[in-house]
DNA sequence: CCACCAGAAGTGGTCCGACCACTGCGCACT
DNA sequence: AGTGCGCAGTGGTCGGACCACTTCTGGTGG
């Protein structure tokens, strides 16, 4: 009867419940109590250690799933994800899908840094197996005039770079940046000018240098590729 | 009686409820249909409007406002965020805190080039405002022996650095890389060899470079101090 | 003995209905 | 007119039920 009024100390009286699991589920994977691979208990066996509902367990499953930590497996269990980056470039793409405006340029500008940077790395560490590929999306991409086939291929060629460059996170982050309609949206006119042509030059420039094994030129390279799009972008929104 | 076995078109037989539920509000966004700053319907409007139940909605709306594209306010409504940088961060810091080992030296590979631009375009851009404040947490830091206190100034004089980059989305990518307990796990052992000094007389580089609008001076100096973690860290790893 | 398949158990996915906690606004009271 | 209270609306939480899928187990046939 005296302690009942004053504090309730026991149930953590800071935000919400879902809020509170996201951060003992986290702390559990920080902690190293859930190793990467593993199998988390079930949601109902979750709500009860944790002390709520399996609707909040739910909930709180969903938001470290969407941040790439928990794997959700249909009819199997919830695990841990490797934390192999490529799973943080989802959350990544969607917000570079809805950026608009100065954010694009932004967007655009850092991805021109570490576009440099990784095609720098990539020239000193590319193997003659991913130069091949690089070289081959790069005639892939001279060779046919669908618009839906070159953006492909560009992709996998700047896909194929970055995974060259030895830093899976980088390219994870690039990866995000480049995202399927992020790059549509900004090709669609980009193309229309007949921008082919500089493209495949710019494109030819840096295998060029990667091939040379020349770490300067590749950044130079490709900066260079991406301060294009960023300068016509800039024209575009501009006067 | 004739097109209930062949075929059921209009119920989209892609993927789980949730993610169409995702798919379709990021979609309603993209499309401009919800402004910034707008209101949703309430929860379950939306799920009468999906033709889904509220749990479902709920759902999709953690996973967006984990993304950083929704804002939840308990007894006022559901808002589109102004998705002003900064709201990506989070789940950017919650990788960078789970990361460990090589994940770790990568995380810090792209921190020391976004680290080393952003320093270089401050050193154009900074106002004398700004330059004071960075100035500030310098003195700040050297001022005192809290290790709390020290950490604290140096986040904030890293993030005044960063905002005079003009760049509102890469200060929020490396904010998320330099996250609070990301940031701490690192300096717990790093601090313990004495690593003050050298940390004092890197910032105090990097602030000259500032002070002297000098871009290439100002990323040499950011890039080294980087570094040197990158380096402290790779040795304690390795053998 | 092995390969294969049907069933059962267990798991996440979805739905429903109820209640709680908080916000916002309008009405009545002062 | 100013103030405070109450009510309606909203997100937050809960519990239970059922569905869809995976996995393992046991049996059956070769």
């Amino acid at each position: 009867m005296n302690e009942s009024p004053p504090a309730g100390p026991p149930p953590a009286p800071k935000g919400t419940v879902t809020q509170r699991a996201i951060e003992r589920i986290k702390a559990m994977i920080g902690e190293g109590l859930l190793e990467p691979g593993q199998r988390l208990p079930t949601e109902r066996d979750l709500g009860v250690q944790l002390g709520i509902s399996r609707s909040s367990v739910r909930e709180a499953v969903r938001a470290l799933t969407v941040m790439g930590v928990l794997e959700a497996r249909h009819g199997s269990g919830i695990y841990v994800t490797q934390l192999q980056a490529g799973d943080l470039l989802e959350t990544f793409g969607v917000v570079a899908d809805l950026s608009r405006g100065p954010r694009l340029l932004e967007l655009l500008e850092v991805r021109r840094v570490l576009e440099s940077t990784a095609a720098a790395l990539a020239a000193a560490r590319i193997t003659p197996g991913q130069l091949e590929a690089v070289g081959g999306h790069l005639a892939a991409m001279n060779a046919t005039d669908d618009p839906d086939e070159i953006l492909a291929h560009d992709l996998a060629f700047h896909r194929e770079i970055a995974a060259a460059a030895g830093n899976e996170t980088m390219a994870a982050i690039l990866e995000g940046l480049s995202s399927r309609t992020f790059r549509t949206r900004v090709w669609r006119g980009y193309q229309e000018e007949g921008a082919y042509a500089r493209t495949r030059r710019e494109h030819a420039a840096i295998h060029r240098a990667l091939a040379a094994r020349d770490p300067e030129a590749a950044r130079a390279a490709a900066g260079a590729h991406v301060g294009e799009v960023e300068r016509w972008l800039r024209d575009q929104g501009g006067p």
